[in-house]
DNA sequence: ATATAGGCATGACAATAGTCAGTTTTTCTG
DNA sequence: CAGAAAAACTGACTATTGTCATGCCTATAT
């Protein structure tokens, strides 16, 4: 369930460094203190609804989040994932269309929900955040054409292999070396944009050639390397 | 080849009012008048390199372009098209990243390029210019999630139904209910994401069943509402 | 601890789409 | 306009991926 939760200050945010919000002069910071309020959802929760109009946007505190529309037959399609630090909602706010991917939590979030009217006037009044905004929305529109490009040319296998090593990146490993979240075969399967029956069979196949370690839900990575050649990742 | 083409001047363009440059103070298009070179090109130039440093944007007076990128095996994945008032190159300007789709004209072009430390004096200076480039970064993000989950789910018959309707769209038709562009097989495939012998049959069987008519490199849609069917378009 | 629903796994089969080789047609260039 | 080059087309075959049916397993809540 979504709560109004405990407040916590910008000023003392962990994510200051790396959050575009926190990449605005002091003073405004503590000016978005007073606008925003801040918020909790638990596990499983959709915090954004595809199709609704945004009222605001979120900056993620805590938590491991999704995005994903739905197609044509209701097959759902994760077009990435967020985590701490990264803004949430921002696409369809600054575009005025409707929200074009729902969001939900894949673990326990914490939140800062900052309404329209203060975004604008902060993109009004600070150059600087507005860079910052366009700045993230041009780097993602690469990395979406990234996405084309491996979805029309690569196959079922090499994708998610790929998949395997964008899920690293983003979320990193534990203490025992598995990826540090734990997604069904279905939303593997929805990432990738295949069957989950091929998830299955292809986490198998890469079981067997040693490049995984299946721990049910919890998969570790043996040979990085190996799957990046498999995955044809070059970057 | 590019060349230093005829000077035009903004408050003339006939772009004026669907551009996102169209949309600031007419003083400032005064300004831009002041620092924009004009350029043309022949059909299929290269207008801007992959991979490259962009040293400014392109705004298109007239032409038609597609955005494309290497995949891993060299094969080209179209992006996007470009046409009359659509700005080119502001993705990698503004994020600071390397060009991250090379643009080549399908036909001749006239175009006017702003250097990069006048689009970011705009910036500075023009919050509605600032707004309008965010808006349309935010726009095409959302259009990228939507072809992100069409390559994922629908088959190769489904999107080069779209397809075709997505080029009606996007260049009109001609006199004789052709669309207005002349793509080759090879091209459309690299859209669609398949082999071009796969399009050619494809191509065959809508002409077997009346949804196009095939005129050499022209093809004609006799039955919008079939393909639309066909594509799974809803929107 | 145990019930149970959802998730995982496997096999058999079908459908879709890709590859390769060879021919014909169209388009481009001088 | 002719010749060359590129593109379009066709057929046969193969590989990949999806679908359906069925049984087992394991997270999660009571």
């Amino acid at each position: 369930m979504k709560h109004s939760g405990e407040f916590f200050s910008c000023e003392t945010c962990p994510n200051k460094a790396h959050s575009p919000l926190g990449n605005v002069s002091d003073a405004s910071l503590g000016e978005i203190d007073l606008g925003k309020s801040c918020v909790y959802f638990k596990k499983g929760q959709m915090m954004l609804h595809e199709g609704n109009k945004p009222g605001g946007l979120y900056c993620i505190r805590t938590g491991k989040l999704k995005l994903s529309r739905m197609g044509y037959d209701g097959k759902e399609q994760i077009i990435r994932f967020a985590k701490d630090g990264d803004l949430i909602g921002y696409r369809s706010l600054l575009s005025g269309e409707s929200i074009s991917a729902s969001v939900t939590t894949l673990e326990d979030t914490h939140a800062c929900y900052l309404p329209k009217t203060m975004v604008f006037e902060m993109i009004e009044k600070n150059p600087k955040f507005s860079l910052e905004l366009m700045k993230l929305a041009c780097h993602e529109l690469g990395e979406a054409s990234k996405i084309i490009t491996n979805l029309a040319q690569k196959s079922v296998r090499e994708r998610l292999a790929e998949v395997l090593l964008i899920l690293r990146e983003t979320f990193g490993e534990n203490e025992e070396g598995e990826l540090d979240i734990a997604l069904t075969r279905e939303e593997i399967a929805n990432m990738v944009g295949t069957a989950t029956e091929s998830v299955i069979r292809l986490l198998s196949e890469f079981k067997e050639d040693g490049l995984i370690e299946i721990h049910g839900r919890r998969l570790a990575l043996k040979n990085v390397k190996e799957l990046a050649h498999v995955g044809k990742v070059y970057d």
